[in-house]
DNA sequence: AAAGTGATCATG
DNA sequence: ATGATCACTTTG
């Protein structure tokens, strides 16, 4: 197998945002259950610097797996109802993840972790070592498209401008609904 | 366009 | 204790 091991989460959340693409994100339902999706869409958020980062007011009860270092999962409930699930990246004391925002057959983060049965409970779950969830090594050569992040407008605008956000091109359809409605490439 | 939903964090 | 805010999705 090829799992991505503690050295490879250690980069920095922007390298692995965009290296996760292609990527497999891989879940153990049960004894008899493997569910296994390529991954199309991701965010980076770096460190207490990026306004945008929950980590960007400090360590808090939530932010506390962020602080964890490379390799942990960071999921938490947002509006209420939608579970994030988020790949901690760099070294431990700095906080950075990388937001999975799209899987082949789930565009959307609240999508995601429907389709994958992730919620809060793998919070702080070790990816490396983990038998309900891990990431494995996909496809190298993708066309990979990279603008600004979505919905962080509370974020400076220095930190608006920053493009973290990562889509695998090739991957046009999801739902069956076409990705850019404007049809211009 | 706007509701729906509840954890989280800053304020008192 | 209270209130604002939110890495979203669905429905009209």
């Amino acid at each position: 197998m090829s799992g991505f091991s503690k050295e490879d989460y250690s980069k920095d959340a922007p390298t692995l945002g965009r290296e996760l693409i292609g990527c497999f994100l891989c879940r153990r339902i049960d004894n008899e259950t493997i569910l296994r999706f390529r991954i199309t869409e991701t965010e980076a958020y770096y460190g207490e610097e990026d306004s945008a980062c929950h980590a960007s007011k400090g360590r808090t009860k939530r932010t506390e797996t962020l602080y964890l270092g490379g390799g942990h999962a960071y999921v938490y409930l947002c509006y209420g109802m939608h579970e994030m699930f988020n790949i901690v990246t760099g070294p431990a004391e700095h906080p950075e993840a990388v937001l999975i925002r799209g899987i082949e057959g789930a565009a959307g983060p609240g999508r995601v972790t429907k389709k994958l049965f992730i919620d809060r409970s793998l919070n702080a779950e070790d990816l490396t070592t983990s038998g309900r969830i891990w990431v494995e090594r996909g496809d190298t050569v993708r066309k990979i498209e990279t603008t600004p992040r979505i919905g962080i407008a509370y974020a400076k605008i220095r930190d608006q401008k920053r493009k973290w956000r990562f889509v695998d091109r090739d991957a046009d359809l999801i739902d069956g609904k076409a990705r850019r409605p404007k049809g211009k490439n």
